[in-house]
DNA sequence: AGATTATGTCAGTACTATTGACGTAATTTC
DNA sequence: GAAATTACGTCAATAGTACTGACATAATCT
């Protein structure tokens, strides 16, 4: 078993790369980049029994107060089966609180509290640091074209989630009608 | 359960934004651009009833053919027995083959085999398409800048991992002695 | 009144990851 | 040459995040 298995294929001894016409760095930068980016909050988070998806939830409820699940649900792509047990961890510990929708009374609009503000912020500030650092290294004026590039990254059909401009706007959310 | 706690924080109904001086676009730019980049290959790994983690082994074990065990884990930060499972996995289906190594023949030198490396092109293909189609929406110049940038969002410790350099050599994987 | 919608919940499962422990073979050190 | 270390493999137990499918309730819409 340590050895070569005679009815497998032969190993290949040559370095994939980006001659085949596939973007192999960006794709490899993409990865660590990632990675190195979701470590920082991941530190933080542990000392709550928190995880990842707790991260993400109190992002877009402090970002976008008073949406509701299935607008939440939307933004995050998953289940409401696999956002249940997180939510309800974050509304139990008081940092996010449910209001019944003012319209709609089946609704359940999610703001953060106080707690959940500070925590939100916590856990965005050494990711804003490691992304400024990264910003001086290759330069000020390249923000924009940063984000565009980003913002290209995502699949078109769902680039009206995305609140690049309104983040530009103190205060409210998203349309408000 | 529906309505307000009472002992509860009190909601906060203003949008966290970049004012507090914390790069809320970027950071959620982010988390988009990455979670559809990674949904391309996602939908063909179903098919094999792989998962992500069998996408980064593939992808560094063709990246880099023979990298040891040891280096794998390494890169890809994750703990021998999260590895082992999709390892085998790989292995069984005649994806990568490990060759005793030369020098020490207790390393396992991973290499990738036809099969493996017509995976890894193919996992590769849609993120590599995604990536130009998002430069050519950013220009074309720029591709340079996003590497840069992407590079200096990782752990500057951690940046000898990345291969950047060698990517632009065509053949040989890295720092062969 | 009946259909639909928004939410919550239950049961079962899968994938990826963790820590800790132990075994074996090969290499290095003394 | 014996002892320590290293590289790898494996076992057991657990956790976090996700899934599908089913079902219940209350509110709204038709």
């Amino acid at each position: 078993m340590t050895d070569r298995n005679p009815a497998a294929g032969k190993p290949i001894r040559t370095a994939i790369s980006d001659e085949d016409g596939i973007d192999f760095a960006i794709i490899e930068l993409f990865f660590f980049a990632y990675r190195d980016f979701t470590s920082d909050p991941d530190q933080i988070l542990a000392d709550y029994g928190f995880g990842r998806a707790h991260h993400r939830v109190l992002h877009f409820v402090n970002r976008r107060p008073g949406l509701t699940v299935a607008e939440l649900l939307d933004v995050l792509k998953i289940t409401k089966q696999s956002l249940a047990r997180v939510l309800k961890q974050l509304i139990d510990t008081d940092h996010v609180v449910q209001l019944q929708g003012p319209r709609d009374r089946r609704q359940r609009e999610l703001y953060p509290t106080a707690k959940g503000r500070a925590l939100a912020l916590a856990l965005a500030r050494p990711q804003s640091r490691r992304i400024h650092a990264a910003l001086e290294d290759t330069g000020a004026p390249e923000r924009a074209l940063v984000e565009r590039f980003l913002e290209a990254m995502v699949n078109p059909e769902l680039r009206a989630q995305i609140d690049v401009g309104s983040a530009k706007m103190s205060g409210k959310s998203h349309g408000e009608h």
